[in-house]
DNA sequence: GTTTTTGAACTGACCAGTCAGTGCAAAACT
DNA sequence: AGTTTTGCACTGACTGGTCAGTTCAAAAAC
């Protein structure tokens, strides 16, 4: 049977190391999430995750290097969720759904990687620390995604063209975020849903009375 | 709770402390924003500040005691600049502008603590640390000024009456942080008004249409 | 003469990072 | 088949540095 990797020097990253990384990962989320970085030590994320302390030096290098990778592991996700939430640009969706539908996977994620979302916000205002750069890419790619709706939509009239969108986008986001991890934090019974009508109403006073091409317009809740 | 004292010397607390405290609390607002708590030694705080070692524990026994009355000092420059914002209540001042002097305090107030705004935030979302109680608190006297004031636009019928206030307060809230410190972090030279202008604006459309005594809301655009 | 600050030395806990050693499963060899 | 070798993945006691907190005598400020 074809071994995985003919030629000798690949390196796969094999299926055992990659579950050990999962775990110190979801480890790591959780306790930093809680305590902070620096009041984290390298033997509690290894002893959450089962494994010995060494197991962190051999997979990443060092504490500092974890947390790097964590947080790439972190935007690959949350940059993915958004993006897959974009409707195919030019179907002929209305103006504000594909707005919508950003932010409710926004709200969505935060409902389902609470502590990853914890996480990058606190580490978020942070400008002197080694990972600033990590951070800010966060930013930018989520932010983006935002931003580059709006500028499509005041590009095709929905949005007044003065919009300053890169201001919009991260208004839009800190609202979203704030308001996820609020009802995280102070009202997690609340169901998703209602979280994110609240959200949309708002957001439907922003997008405005819009010349709705066809369609529903908005009065079905 | 702090009332100038004009007159006494009831305070036990000496002019001379009250300076060295002040000190430390702007030496350690600076450091720990950029750093964070733990990564922030006393001996650094006590250098900067240009005071002994020593001097920190006589004035305040310890470094989380000095932390926890630094966010109290926090706490109330905040909350009174918010409150200092709102014009007296039942004076003939349009429906919205309230709303908009109090954003516009929080965007001043973020711009002039940057450091301290910083250090909040970063705070605000860990929830098991020793002093999340106080953290909370804040949030919760900022928050409230917005809410409140969106209560009572609820009910005089200039905001829809079945508008979720306490989510939208938070909503504002965490619009208003992130716009700033964003404007703080990327492109600090943009003039105040600008940033407050643009803000303005996407309240006023998506708080919706405040029915204003001859605003400029709710054109279509 | 009382309060406050200084400065420097010391202690002990705590923790990031190290490294010699273990386990084990799949090759390589017989 | 059975035996040996290889090297990846992991282990955990240990090390060396760091830092909060202590102490206190003497100076400075009030």
């Amino acid at each position: 049977m074809d071994r995985m990797s003919a030629s000798t020097s690949d390196r796969p990253v094999s299926r055992r190391r990659e579950t050990t990384q999962r775990r110190l990962f979801e480890a790591a989320v959780a306790l930093i999430s809680e305590q902070g970085y620096e009041a984290t030590t390298v033997d509690e994320i290894a002893g959450r995750a089962g494994v010995a302390k060494g197991t962190v030096y051999y997979n990443f290098g060092g504490k500092s290097e974890l947390y790097t990778a964590l947080m790439e592991w972190g935007v690959t996700r949350l940059a993915d969720t958004l993006k897959g939430a974009l409707p195919p640009s030019g179907s002929g969706t209305a103006p504000g759904e594909a707005l919508t539908a950003v932010l409710r996977a926004g709200v969505e994620f935060i409902g389902e990687h609470e502590s990853l979302a914890r996480l990058l916000m606190a580490e978020a205002w942070r400008t002197n620390r080694a990972w600033y750069a990590t951070v800010l890419q966060i930013r930018t790619e989520a932010i983006g995604v935002i931003t580059g709706l709006l500028d499509e939509l005041t590009a095709d009239g929905s949005l007044p063209p003065d919009l300053d969108t890169g201001l919009a986008g991260s208004a839009l986001f800190g609202m979203v975020v704030t308001v996820a991890l609020d009802w995280r934090t102070l009202r997690p019974d609340r169901p998703v849903e209602e979280v994110h009508m609240a959200l949309a109403r708002m957001v439907e006073g922003l997008v405005g009375p819009v010349a709705s091409t066809g369609g529903t317009s908005t009065r079905d809740f």
